[in-house]
DNA sequence: CACCTAATTGAACAATGTTCAATTATCTTG
DNA sequence: CAAGATAATTGAACATTGTTCAATTAGGTG
């Protein structure tokens, strides 16, 4: 069979991330293979290696899906008078991502590009545009700090919630993850703002 | 051939576990496959299997070598009078062991262990008193803290030096592991401690 | 010496990512 | 409209993976 003209090239690229979107989701990353999706869409697994240069590209594709999906969840939290308890709000709605889509972000994370190559101009770009939520908030909670000093905190910030959430959700550790990881992010949240804040003006380190 | 007792049962399983460790350190995690570690100690493949169960158990095996001198890299950290000085060196310890052997450290959270069961006892004893280590200095320098705010205070920190290790040296967040990973350690640290000092006693997240 | 035990092998299996000649359906051109 | 060019699609093939297991044989035992 050749040039069956069901779908157009781009939506056939759909097609195959939102299936390896649902065999992730609900199989776990490990199912992840050629074969599934391939098969899942209705074409031969040589089929994908037209739609994408290899099973990585794929990979790459879907983790840009699943940033949108979390940017459209922390844009969404809800925003307060407390500035502190919006960061809070946000720290909570990524945490609940993690849980609700479990799979999808540990396949995020899962995935070690090669050594040479880094990733994606379009996929930093996204990972900046979580983190200027991220500034936002800390903005408002950190009137007097400047940009570099936000910039530095939001990514703090980030990498340490994200570290609550692997090492809990993998089971590394010892502890259970869905007692755990609220507590320890709140624990984090609060008191490194609140360090933050009681900072010294002028100091490098001040945010 | 068989039974050629050039090595005991538990030397064989050294030298396999050594094999894995040269292997993975010098040649990444990938690298690490049951014919590369059978070929390395002039066995043949199916002999690892008498050794160890599958490649999981040498892998956790494995990890446990990591975790050991993982330990045995942060619990000689130089201890001064004051305290967060010393937590800091700490997590430099910590930063310096896993740009030494990134692929070894990769490795330890690169494994997904199966959804079923968790990490056998001896592996969570040992991440157990590497938390010690750090309670340690935690009680030094937050000495009205109790024994469960120590130990909140110990994981946060673990985990989100590890979440600033991790998405640093595997190029995620686009920004530049040498240069970042210090910078952002250091301020992690600082502020999370200097909030935890500041918390209102009596509070259940006073630490 | 004969027997037994268990360590060791290596061929085999299933599943993986990936490649590519062969096969057409569709588009373009005369 | 016919014929040739184009490109999409296939599916068999290859290398490599983890893992298994009957066969082999070296060493211990009676």
């Amino acid at each position: 069979m050749a040039r069956r003209n069901d779908h157009t090239r781009e939506t056939l690229r759909e097609m195959a991330l939102d299936a390896a979107w649902r065999i992730v989701d609900s199989q776990g990353a490990p199912a992840l293979t050629a074969r599934a999706v391939a098969a899942e869409i209705g074409y031969s697994p040589g089929t994908l290696y037209n739609l994408f240069g290899n099973l990585d590209d794929l990979i790459v594709q879907l983790n840009g899906r699943v940033l949108d999906a979390l940017h459209a969840r922390i844009s969404t939290a809800p925003r307060g008078a407390d500035p502190v308890e919006d960061l809070l709000a946000l720290a909570r709605a990524y945490t609940d991502f993690t849980t609700a889509h479990r799979a999808l972000w540990d396949a995020l994370f899962e995935y070690r590009l090669p050594e040479d190559r880094g990733l994606p101009d379009w996929y930093l770009k996204k990972i900046d545009s979580l983190l200027a939520v991220v500034e936002e908030g800390l903005a408002r909670a950190l009137p007097e700090a400047g940009p570099a000093a936000l910039r530095r905190a939001a990514r703090v910030l980030w990498c340490s919630v994200h570290g609550i959430c692997s090492l809990a959700l993998t089971g590394k550790l010892g502890l259970v993850a869905s007692e755990s990881v609220p507590v320890m992010v709140e624990s984090l949240v609060r008191n490194y703002l609140d360090g933050l804040r009681n900072g010294e003006v002028g100091t490098t380190n001040k945010a």
